[in-house]
RNA sequence: GGGCGCUUAGCUCAGUUGGUAGAGCGCCGCCCUUACAAGGCGGUGGUCGGGGGUUCGAGUCCCUCAGCGCCCACCA
C-alpha cells in the first residue's frame, strides 16, 4: 500500500478520465439478460444550446443513480445522445456563419462561408446549408462530450447517437411510415400556427403565452335596411378584409334581435352575417366579435362550428397578401383600393395604415383603448404567430379524440413519477390539448418527411395518393432518392412525382430516443434486453413535450410504456435564485467553476438539490463538497496509515460494534433512498454519518488503534476502521466519484464504481448503538468544558465526574478506555442522574 | 380562471407513519491536537408565513388567508 505524503484533489480528474476509459470501466456488457440491465434514456441535449449549469445538475442527479444502481450488480445501459437535428441548430448556424438557406438556389460548388458573419446573411442552398448545419453540431458535440467527461458521468461513450444520424432518421421515418399504415399519421389542409420569422408551422407544444400590448379599437358595421350599426371592438383591426361573420353569445338579449341579419364591413362594405355562439363572452369589449379567418385560435373554433367561408389575407411571410380575399361582387366601389394600401404590409404597417382608413371613413369609433393581453408565440420566437392555411402532417394524440386522450391519461398514470405530483403537468397538458401533434416543418435541417406525390397530367401534385419508399431504403432524402417506377428526370415533370419538402419537426425524432438508443429495427438483440427501459430522467419544462410524445410514439408502435420509472430535475436558478436565461445574461457556465472547485464539488452541489426541486448554483454548496472530498482523502490516509502498520483482528470492542451498528443503519437508509430515487437523501446520510465517524469515532479509537499488532483491542479497531473505510468509500462512490476512485485505489484492486454496493449485513455485528452514542456525547461534553475554559483539547482532565442515565452511562462503561484516551482523562467517575453532564478538573488551570 | 409546488436560524436548505426544533454556510470564541490549519473543537442564533381547527400533544393532519415560483387555459 502506497499512501501519498500530501493528498491532493488536484489532478484526479485528468487521472482517472482516462484510467475509465482504458479500462472499459462503463462499458455496456450486452450479454447480460434484460433482468441483468437498467437502461436510461437520458436526455439528449440540445447542442445547440448553450452550455450552462442547468446542462450538469440534472445529468450529475442522474449519473448517481445510474452509479448506484451499477454498484448493486446491475449492468448499465447508459448511453448518450445528441439532439442536434431541428430549428435550433438552424438558427445557430444562421448566426455563426451568417447565412441564410434559399432552398430555390442551386448549390455553388465553391461555396465556404466568411471567416465572420457579415452584416447581411448570405443566402445558400439548401445542400449547403445542411453541410453547414452537419459541421458546426460536430464542434458542439465535442464541447459537450468534454464537459460531460469532465463532470464524470458515467456513460458508454461507445453507443453514443445523434438525432440526425442515419440510425435516427432511419428509425424516425420508419415509425412515421408505420403511423401513416395505422392511420396514426395523416395530413391536412387546415389552419394552422405560423411563425412569420422562421416561416414554418409551430405544434401546439412549442407555443407560449405573452403578455401583449394592443389596443382596442372600436369599429362600426353598418346594419343598413336590417337595422341599427352594430360597433365590435377588435385588436386586430387590419384584418377587417377578412371578416366572414360578427359573433355574439345566444342569450345576449342585445344582439338576440341581430341573429341571422346582414351587416357590412366598414371600409370594405362586405356582407357578413350576425350569428350566436356560446364561445362569446358578453364581457368582453362590446360583447360582440368579428370573425376573421384568422386572428386567433377562437376564430378557427368558429370558422370551423360555424361553418364560415374562408377570407385569407395573411400571407406566409407576416404581410398581407397583394390579392384581395373574394369578398363577392355586392361590396363597396372602392373596397379593392382601399385593400390595394394595406397589400404587402406587415401586420403592425397594415394596423397603422387601416386606423388611417378608418378614421377618415368615420367608422373608428373614440380613440384606440391600450390593453394588455396575452398573444401567442413561438416559444423560440419574436413576433406574434399568425394563423395560415396549409397542408401539413399530424401525428395523432389525443387532442381531437376524447378515448385516445384518456388512454394517455392511462399511460400516464401507469408510469412512476419522481416525485409524484410532477404528473399534474403531465395530466393538465394533456386534458388541454385541443389539435392533434403537428410534426411537419416547413425546414430544411432536420429528418425528411419520406414521401413523394405523384403529378397529374398538369402537374399538380396529388396529395391524397402519397408514394411510400419500402422499410429496407430507408433512411431515404425524397428530395434526391427517386420513388419506385419513377427516373430522376421525372422530378418535378407532369406525370412525374415530387418531393415532400418538408422535414419533421425535432420532436418527432427525438420522441424516439427509447427506440434510436435501444436499436429498434437496427439490433432486434439490444432492443430485447434494453427496451421498454427502466428510466427515463429529463426536466419539467419537457413534459408536454418529450416525455408526453415518448409516450405516444411507444404507445403506438409497441403498445407499451417506453419506461417504467421518469425522474423529474428541477429547475437550475441563478445565485440570486432567478431563473437563468441567456436573453437575462446571468446564464453560469460550468466549466470555470469545475476547474474552480472540481468535479466532485460541482457533482456535489448537484446532488444535493432535492428531486424535482428548483436550486440555485452556491458556491458555498460547492466549498462544501470540495472540503468533503479532502476530508475522505485526509481520514483515507489516517485509517490507511494505522492499518499499514499492523493487522486487523477480530471486531470485538463495544465500541465498534456500537459504530458500525450505526453505520448499518445509514446504509440502509442510503440504499432505501436511492430505491425511490432519492439520491440527496443517501448524499445526506453518509455525510452525517462521516462526519461523526471522523470526527468522534475516530478521536475516541486511535489511540487504541495504534496498539501492537498482537493487542486484541487494537486489532478490533482496526478492523473496524477497515470494514467502515470500505463501505463510507463506496456510499460516497456514486457523488464523488474521482477522490472515491482515488483513495479506492490506495489499498484495493478494481475501480471502486464495479465494486459492490455495501449492504447492512456487511457491518452488522448486533451492536449496541448506545455505546458509540454515549461515548461521542460524552467526549463532546469534556471538549466543551475545555473550550470553555480556553484550554487546548490536549490538556489533562486530572478528574472527569460524569452525570447521565443509568442506562447511558452503563454504555459508556464499555467504552471507558477510549474515552479516557480521547479526552486526555487521568480518572472519571460517574453518577446516575437524568441528564448528560461533566465536571472536568483540568490539570493545569488554578484552582 | 383552474392546478401544482414553496414559505423553518442572517443565507441555502433538511425535517418519511404527529411525541422536547436540525445541518451547512455566515458570525463569535478557543485550539498548531503526530489524518486533515484550503484544518479541528465549542458557542450564539428560530413564537417553523398569518389565522382557525382536530389532538393529551401539530413544523408535521384538516380548513382558510397571504406572498413567491411554475404548469395549464378558447387570449375578440
Amino acid at each position: 500500500m502506497q499512501l501519498p505524503e500530501k493528498p491532493s484533489l488536484d489532478g484526479l480528474e485528468e487521472k482517472w478520465g482516462p484510467q475509465w476509459e482504458a479500462d472499459r470501466t462503463y462499458s455496456f456488457d450486452r450479454t447480460k439478460s434484460r433482468d441483468e440491465i437498467f437502461s436510461i434514456d437520458t436526455p439528449p441535449p440540445t447542442v445547440s444550446g448553450s452550455l450552462h449549469m442547468g446542462s450538469v445538475f440534472g445529468y450529475v442527479q442522474t449519473d448517481t443513480i445510474a452509479r448506484q444502481r451499477r454498484m448493486l450488480g446491475l449492468e448499465l445501459f447508459y448511453p448518450m445522445g445528441w439532439d442536434d437535428n431541428g430549428l435550433a441548430t438552424e438558427r445557430r448556424v444562421q448566426n455563426y456563419y451568417g447565412v441564410r438557406c434559399d432552398p430555390s438556389l442551386p448549390v455553388d460548388p465553391d461555396f465556404a462561408p466568411p471567416e465572420k458573419p457579415g452584416d447581411r446573411e448570405i443566402p445558400i442552398a439548401r445542400q449547403s446549408f445542411v453541410e453547414l448545419c452537419d459541421r458546426l453540431v460536430v464542434e458542439d458535440e465535442k464541447k459537450f462530450e468534454e464537459l460531460w467527461r469532465r463532470l464524470g458521468l458515467s456513460v458508454d461513450w461507445a453507443m453514443t447517437y445523434t438525432t440526425i444520424g442515419e440510425r435516427s432518421r432511419r428509425a424516425s421515418q420508419r415509425a412515421f411510415l408505420r403511423m401513416l399504415a395505422r392511420d396514426e399519421a395523416y395530413s391536412a389542409e387546415a389552419p394552422t400556427l405560423w411563425d412569420v420569422d422562421d416561416r414554418t408551422a409551430v405544434a401546439q407544444a412549442e407555443l407560449e403565452d405573452r403578455e401583449t400590448a394592443a389596443a382596442y379599437h372600436a369599429l362600426t358595421f353598418h346594419g343598413g335596411a336590417d337595422g341599427a350599426d352594430i360597433v365590435i371592438e377588435t385588436t386586430r383591426p387590419e384584418l377587417l378584409p377578412a371578416c366572414v361573420a360578427l359573433v355574439a353569445h345566444p342569450d345576449d338579449v342585445r344582439y338576440a334581435a341581430r341573429f341571422g341579419q346582414t351587416v357590412r364591413t366598414p371600409l370594405f362594405g362586405v356582407p357578413v352575417p350576425v350569428l350566436a355562439h356560446p364561445l362569446a363572452d358578453p364581457e368582453k369589449g362590446s360583447g360582440i366579435a368579428m370573425i376573421c379567418t384568422f386572428g386567433d385560435t377562437t376564430d378557427v373554433v368558429w370558422w370551423r362550428e360555424l361553418q364560415l367561408p374562408l377570407r385569407n389575407v395573411m400571407g406566409r411571410d407576416g404581410r398581407l397578401l397583394e390579392a384581395a380575399p373574394e369578398w363577392g361582387s355586392d361590396v363597396d366601389a372602392e373596397a379593392s383600393t382601399r385593400y390595394a394600401e394595406l397589400a404587402g404590409k406587415n401586420a403592425k404597417q397594415a394596423q397603422r395604415r387601416i386606423v388611417e382608413l378608418l378614421a377618415e371613413s368615420g367608422d373608428l369609433v373614440g380613440e384606440p383603448k391600450p390593453i394588455q393581453h396575452p398573444v401567442k408565440f413561438y416559444e423560440r420566437g419574436s413576433r406574434p404567430l399568425e394563423i395560415v392555411t396549409s397542408r401539413q402532417w399530424y401525428f395523432r394524440n389525443g387532442g381531437r379524440d376524447q378515448t385516445l386522450r384518456e388512454t394517455f391519461l392511462g399511460r400516464g398514470e401507469e408510469l412512476h413519477w419522481h416525485p409524484a405530483h410532477m404528473r399534474q403537468r403531465y395530466d393538465s397538458w394533456v386534458e388541454g390539448l385541443n389539435t392533434d401533434w403537428l410534426v411537419s416543418r416547413q425546414r430544411f435541417f432536420g429528418v425528411p418527411i419520406p414521401v413523394w406525390y405523384p403529378l397529374d397530367a398538369r402537374g399538380e401534385p396529388q396529395w391524397d395518393a402519397p408514394m411510400l419508399p419500402a422499410e429496407d431504403r430507408l433512411p431515404i432524402d425524397p428530395a434526391s432518392d427517386v420513388p419506385v417506377g419513377f427516373t430522376a428526370e421525372q422530378r418535378g415533370e407532369p406525370n412525374g412525382f415530387v418531393a415532400d419538402a418538408d422535414v419533421m419537426d425535432t420532436w418527432a425524432t427525438s420522441s424516439l430516443t427509447p427506440q434510436i438508443a435501444t436499436g429498434w429495427g437496427d439490433d432486434d438483440d439490444l432492443f430485447a434486453r434494453t427496451f421498454p427501459m427502466d428510466l427515463r430522467p429529463q426536466g419539467p419544462e419537457i413534459i408536454r413535450t418529450w416525455l408526453f410524445d415518448t409516450i405516444v410514439r411507444a404507445h403506438f408502435e409497441h403498445g407499451t410504456l417506453p419506461w417504467r420509472d421518469t425522474a423529474i430535475n428541477g429547475w437550475v436558478l441563478d445565485p440570486d435564485r432567478k431563473k437563468m436565461s441567456k436573453s437575462k445574461g446571468n446564464v453560469v457556465t460550468p466549466m470555470p467553476l469545475l476547474e474552480k472547485h472540481g468535479s466532485d464539488a460541482i457533482r456535489y452541489w448537484s446532488a444535493s438539490g432535492r428531486p424535482g426541486t428548483d436550486t440555485a448554483v452556491d458556491e458555498g454548496q460547492m466549498k462544501v463538497g470540495r472540503r468533503l472530498s479532502i476530508k475522505l482523502l485526509n481520514a483515507s490516509k489516517f485509517v490507511l496509515g494505522v492499518l499499514g502498520d499492523a493487522p486487523a483482528g477480530e471486531i470485538t470492542a463495544p465500541i465498534d460494534r456500537s459504530m458500525l451498528q450505526a453505520l448499518s443503519v445509514t446504509v440502509t437508509e442510503c440504499s432505501d433512498a436511492f430505491a425511490q430515487y432519492d439520491y440527496a437523501r443517501a448524499l445526506e446520510r453518509s455525510e452525517r454519518f462521516f462526519w461523526d465517524f471522523c470526527d468522534d469515532y475516530l478521536e475516541l479509537v486511535k489511540h487504541r488503534a495504534y496498539g501492537p499488532a498482537d493487542d486484541p483491542g487494537a486489532g478490533s479497531a482496526r478492523g473496524a476502521l477497515s470494514l467502515a473505510l470500505s463501505v463510507l468509500q463506496r456510499l460516497f462512490a456514486p457523488f464523488l466519484v474521482y477522490v472515491t476512485e482515488e483513495v479506492w485505489s490506495w489499498w484495493q484492486d478494481g475501480s471502486i464504481h464495479r465494486a459492490p454496493w455495501p449492504t447492512d449485513t456487511e457491518v452488522n455485528f448486533g451492536g449496541d448503538p448506545l455505546v458509540f452514542a454515549a461515548a461521542a456525547q460524552t467526549l463532546s461534553a469534556v471538549r466543551r468544558v475545555k473550550s470553555d475554559a480556553k484550554v487546548s483539547m490536549r490538556a489533562e482532565v486530572t478528574h472527569a465526574a460524569v452525570t447521565d442515565t443509568a442506562i447511558r452511562l452503563e454504555a459508556l462503561a464499555a467504552a471507558t478506555d477510549d474515552l479516557l484516551a480521547a479526552g486526555v482523562i487521568a480518572t472519571l467517575t460517574t453518577t446516575p442522574g437524568t441528564d448528560l453532564s461533566v465536571e472536568a478538573t483540568l490539570a493545569d488551570l488554578p484552582a
